[in-house]
DNA sequence: CTCCCGATAT
DNA sequence: ATATCAGGAG
């Protein structure tokens, strides 16, 4: 299992090198168009979102918009993207307690944005750090797995104790920004299926990536 | 735990 | 053919 001061002076310090601007690659104008697109974003890559929330934002600009159109309608909409009957279900309800219970606007406190159809806690978090540029680290499947192949985490880990662990092992200022380059760093290098140990410049300290090395 | 699910990579 | 993709709800 890495230290702290292994986390903090090596880990941290090579993802900065290989990530200096991470940030999120959904595309969104503001905090409702990003919650839609973080909605959609489950099991399915950003790439499909992004080609999909490109017409969908220009014929949806408000939640009323969503309500107005049957679930059908949206369902085709936003078919490409896979889950679609749970996610069109999502969409209609998330925008329908939009506006009875939150004036019509995302709300900023975590606590109210899981109360939303089809955000969960992961959700929340990416919500509050991107568009309301507060501290929170989202454990998406590259977060997850990029920690636990590190060995910052162990195996068995639940996703939220994966997240509680990297709270506590990285100081507060560098939570987004970390978040973002532990996903860049998934989803380029450490990738699920054929993960590119033989350049990666944590091997040496990588748990998976000494076991890798050796076959 | 299972189910939801199309697109893409391997 | 199978694994994986910025998960969440029941």
């Amino acid at each position: 299992m890495l230290t702290k001061k292994q986390i903090e002076e090596e880990v941290l310090v090579e993802m900065e090198k290989m990530f200096p601007d991470a940030h999120c690659e959904l595309t969104h104008e503001n905090p409702f168009e990003l919650t839609i697109a973080v909605l959609l974003s489950a099991q399915c890559t950003d790439v499909l979102v992004n080609k999909v929330t490109k017409n969908l934002f220009k014929k949806y600009k408000s939640p009323e918009d969503y309500l107005a159109v049957p679930i059908e309608e949206l369902e085709q909409d936003i078919k490409s993207i896979g889950l679609y009957r749970t996610k069109a279900k999502n969409i209609k309800k998330l925008c329908q307690s939009l506006i009875e219970e939150f004036g019509g606007e995302i709300p900023k406190e975590r606590d109210q944005l899981v109360l939303l159809a089809g955000v969960g806690r992961k959700t929340a978090n990416v919500v509050t750090s991107v568009a309301f540029n507060e501290p929170a680290i989202a454990v998406d499947t590259h977060v997850e797995r990029v920690s636990k192949r590190l060995g910052i985490c162990r195996w068995k880990d639940s996703v939220l104790e994966v997240e509680k662990t990297l709270m506590r092992k990285i100081p507060k200022q560098l939570w987004s920004d970390t978040h973002h380059r532990f996903i860049f760093f998934g989803r380029y290098h450490c990738k699920a299926q054929s993960p590119q140990c033989h350049v990666c410049p944590l091997a040496h300290l990588c748990r998976e990536g000494k076991k890798r090395l050796k076959s």
